[in-house]
DNA sequence: AAGGCGATGGCAGCTTCCTGCCATATACTC
DNA sequence: GAGTATATGGCAGGAAGCTGCCATCGCCTT
């Protein structure tokens, strides 16, 4: 069974009932929290997230553009607070997913698109892939504490180019010879990059980098 | 448009010409390399493949299972140097999963299931939104050689230990003391570490070991 | 012009790290 | 027991890394 809707308003109209039925498990992929802009969806969600702490796993996906605002962050940190998981995907996921209970698969059409489409599915091979995908992003996603503690360091262009030779595993004086500046000075920089990564050792400071995926 | 068929033979006589059809991509998540086992859809694939190097972007996304014979090994960097580009995931994707020019989408079902089904479509949402999360797993997962390269470094308990004084920052004549051994003794693992995981200076090691999630 | 500020470079001394060499110990094989 | 392999510890010398101090330079403000 597949059925396509136009519009926020008409997706609850025909799928509303899947939200407010789930038994087990609700996942969610999107790129921001500007879905379910509608009244109407957002009541029908909410009405849904009423049942969750009744061992309802919840799982939201969702790309590092959702972090943009205050008010982003803090509304993701509350529902993570309600036990909701929240996790961060390196890559925004331009289309939006939802998987219901492992049965019903919610897909929103291309979003340059004028009004939105949605794709029911209850298909198990679509509905299983789906998910199956999902979990796959959602393993290599980052959860939302950590990924907001970490605070994702911001490297000028100094301790990127030091990052670099770092890296590289060149010596002090090559990666100061190849940058064009003096032994002391590469060294400076170097102890601020290891500021900058909370290290206090060159290994530290490695681990640091390759945890958060700094590899420029 | 939804169909679903049953078992190989009637995917292909269903679906072949889609196979056939590629102009643009081609990405393929499975979980090992059994698929396609019929003669028939392996002689369809192989006439695509055929093609490929027409500036068809072939990607082939598998989980760590299916790097388990050598054989399979074989197979795939043979793939790999015809131009396909391989990724191990690092779970199992029990449903394998096929986007073809990002225009329909076929799934298999449940593995545990006799014969397969599988189910085609060419709805736009469903379509979109699998190939997103394909991308987003594709993202996450690592390249053929890289893998087959690291390959996971088997640390043994003095490495793990080594690993763990490090990353707490000790000097070396405070680890040695802690892990019991002697100053040479400490370095001399520390040096064996560094050659499991590749490395000519601490920081690369370090990164290496945060980029493999080594934690412990 | 004068002064403050931040980044740089040189120097020096210190710590830490790296490794070759040799001696010892333990275990395993023949 | 003799021989071999492997892990360990000590020592020493060298390489690399760290940082305090001071002088210099460019830039900006007053």
């Amino acid at each position: 069974m597949v059925i396509t809707v136009r519009g926020d308003i008409e997706l609850v109209a025909r799928a509303g009932h899947l939200f407010e039925g789930v038994t087990r498990e609700f996942v969610c992929a999107a790129r921001d929290l500007s879905t379910w802009a509608q009244p109407q969806a957002r009541e029908a969600v909410r009405r849904r997230m009423a049942w969750s702490p009744g061992g309802v796993g919840v799982r939201k996906l969702l790309s590092p553009a959702a972090l943009a605002g205050e008010e982003s962050r803090r509304h993701l940190r509350l529902l993570a607070a309600r036990g909701v998981q929240v996790r961060i995907a390196s890559r925004p996921l331009p289309y939006e997913t939802i998987v219901i209970d492992r049965s019903y698969a919610i897909m929103a059409g291309d979003p340059a698109a004028g009004v939105r489409e949605y794709t029911v599915t209850d298909e198990p091979a679509l509905v299983g892939g789906v998910w199956s995908l999902f979990d796959g992003v959602w393993e290599a996603a980052v959860e939302l504490e950590a990924y907001l503690g970490t605070d994702r360091p911001h490297l000028d262009d100094a301790e990127r180019a030091v990052l670099r030779t770092l890296s590289l595993g060149r010596t002090d004086e090559a990666a100061a010879r190849t940058l064009g500046v003096s032994l002391r000075t590469y060294r400076r920089r170097v102890a601020a990059l290891m500021a900058a990564l909370e290290a206090e050792t060159r290994f530290q400071a490695g681990k640091r980098a390759g945890e958060l995926g700094l590899t420029s």
